[in-house]
DNA sequence: GTGTTTGCAAAGTGTTTGCAATTTA
DNA sequence: TAAATTGCAAACACTTTGCAAACAC
């Protein structure tokens, strides 16, 4: 019997399934799930935690280290990314090619700026026998306390 | 008596005392040690763990949670300031003007980099409705393995 | 003396690991 | 059936907290 959580619809399982094995990875129902909650709504950004009550509130039964394990899986495979949001905790997010952050203080958030959106021509040279791996830019943002005229 | 921590000279004692006063801190022995292993090499980046080896080492007797405690008195003094590293572990950094960061993985070290060197003009206006709090760029090293042609 | 600061040990977060039981192919 | 995956609980690393004892002024 394949997979299938209860919680989706034959056509959700069977999208997510399909990104798996795309993936290599095989379709475990958690592994259904959490793909279909990463991936179902377009790009985003979440903690494990979140995943975590997102997955618990579905009605499929898992476990938090679960989620800890199959993240990192999905990132292993090429899945997904992570980031290291300001308070220190990890973000997974979805996606995988070369951007930035704007991180919401307050509501917990992050938005996708995309790699062009940021001038990093003029970034300084690395020290001499260094080279450049990435480099990580997270704008912080609070709501704007009303500041109209 | 004036506290005095042993492994100080009493010119060392004396600088990191009055860096104390004028960020409003009783110079505890703690406080004179600590402060003077931040400032008295110039411009540098610890997590806690690093200056607690070497407040260790300098043979004053001391525990971790101070160390924690009086860091995060000295960043509320506005004497330091706090920076995330890539790890999700906690910097504490001399400079608290703005700017950015070099993080040479492998070596757990951190590198200023002046806030003019990086060029923010261009980044992306925030949604509407959010201010900009602030703008986190860290640059991540690696030692170049032989690309000398 | 009085209020501040420290040591200590304990609790708290967020994350990872080891292993038996279960599931997939 | 063989290999991969999960649940569980325990360990883990880092950081914070509560309170009595020690200290600065």
């Amino acid at each position: 019997m394949l997979a299938a959580p209860a919680a989706l619809s034959t056509a959700d399982a069977c999208h997510a399934r399909r990104r798996l094995r795309a993936f290599d990875l095989r379709p475990t129902r958690q592994r259904v799930l959490l793909s279909h909650l990463m991936f179902a709504g377009g790009p985003r950004h979440v903690t494990a935690e979140m995943l975590f009550e997102e997955a618990q509130a579905s009605g499929e039964p898992l476990v938090m280290a679960t989620v800890y394990n199959t993240l990192h899986q999905f990132v292993e495979a090429g899945m997904i990314r992570t980031l290291m949001g300001p308070g220190g905790r990890l973000w997974f997010d979805t996606t995988t090619a070369d951007h930035h952050h704007f991180f919401v203080e307050g509501e917990n958030r992050m938005i996708d700026v995309p790699a062009g959106a940021v001038d990093l021509s003029a970034i300084p040279a690395p020290p001499a026998g260094y080279r450049v791996l990435g480099v990580d830019v997270v704008i912080r943002l609070a709501p704007a306390q009303d500041s109209s005229a």
